[in-house]
DNA sequence: GCCAGTCAAGTCCCG
DNA sequence: CGGGACTTGACTGGC
């Protein structure tokens, strides 16, 4: 027996007017006069996207579900070089404080997925600079959001620069450079282009990190296409975590355009899967990565109800 | 009120 | 080696 708990990511197709990704471009900001009233406004919007994300949290905990990632466009500009004496997290201190309090009331899951820009295996030491200030910035808003930081963002192995296997060790070289405290942070997911399932393992075993599976960029993107005889390993690199494992799950947009995401899950696709490796683990979160974010969701559990063999706990959660 | 175009980042691909 | 595509949601400007 496996118990499975569905997640979503960022935002919600049902809340209206309740993005936590408003954002300001630096075109604009420069094009404003007064920049203490620009700096406001970026304060004002970056407050606004908080406030958002206690909404999504409310619905959350109001429809069963207890697995949520966080937009990591929360605050606009907030690691721009012209913006660096902008202490952008004093004025977020009541709005987290808040997520805090709730997140207390209602316990969830909650991590981030910080963009694709942000590269531990680069040589170029002002990006992968610049990737340590932005996970460092995810790490402040979890301490705000009174979160513990172990194990809350996932990242890509990063570039591949030519050569893949250099690239791999350029990662291991990079790590030894990394602050311990975001070091714990990270977890590595297998790439829809470059670093397989194999290469991802092979990093995550020699450095202790929890590997997230994507099962769909595994489809698109693999050494050996029989990712079963890999799974136990995937387990054990989640063995140093206090959380359960989780994974990724997406379905094809087409047959033409494969590697898109579709707006929904195909719940035969899924639960294939999950067949595959139910009883190997005692549980397992399943972040949703569909167009349709929680309406996805909603709709794969109602899917999944008409299904043999699945007994459902709550809206989001089910034992199979 | 809708549609096309713009914006931001680093890498990668094409010419 | 330079410029455009990639990706995503937000936002702007034109009609």
């Amino acid at each position: 027996m496996t118990i499975v708990k569905l997640g979503y990511v960022a935002m919600s197709v049902h809340l209206q007017n309740c993005s936590p990704s408003q954002t300001m471009t630096f075109r604009q900001f420069s094009g404003l006069k007064d920049r203490e009233a620009a700096i406001r406004k970026l304060e004002r919007i970056a407050n606004s996207n908080l406030e958002n994300c206690l909404r999504l949290l409310i619905h959350n905990a109001a429809n069963d579900i207890h697995f949520f990632r966080f937009s990591s466009k929360l605050i606009p500009l907030a690691n721009h070089e012209e913006l660096s004496d902008w202490k952008y997290m004093r004025p977020l201190k009541e709005n987290l404080k808040k997520i805090a309090e709730y997140l207390k009331e209602h316990p969830m899951r909650v991590d981030f997925h910080p963009d694709h820009f942000v590269l531990l295996n680069t040589k170029d030491t002002d990006t992968l600079n610049m990737s340590i200030k932005t996970l460092a910035m995810h790490e402040a808003l979890l301490k705000g959001m009174e979160v513990d930081q172990e194990h809350r963002c996932v990242l890509h192995v990063g570039g591949a620069y030519d050569d893949k296997e250099k690239a791999l060790e350029q990662f291991i070289h990079n790590w030894g450079h990394i602050p311990n405290s975001i070091q714990r942070m990270i977890m590595l997911e297998n790439d829809d282009k470059t670093f397989s399932l194999d290469d991802t393992l092979y990093l995550c075993e020699k450095l202790g990190i929890p590997l997230v599976f994507d099962y769909h960029h595994h489809l698109v993107n693999y050494q050996y296409e029989d990712w079963t005889t890999n799974w136990e390993r995937v387990v054990s690199t989640w063995h140093y975590s206090k959380l359960p494992i989780k994974m990724h799950i997406s379905s094809p947009k087409s047959e033409k355009d494969f590697r898109a995401h579709a707006d929904y899950i195909d719940p035969d696709m899924f639960l294939e899967f999950l067949n595959k490796i139910k009883g190997s683990v005692p549980e397992i979160h399943c972040m949703i990565e569909a167009k349709k974010k929680d309406d996805a969701l909603f709709m794969l559990s109602k899917a999944l109800k008409e299904r043999e063999g699945i007994n459902f706990i709550d809206q989001s959660t089910f034992e199979i």
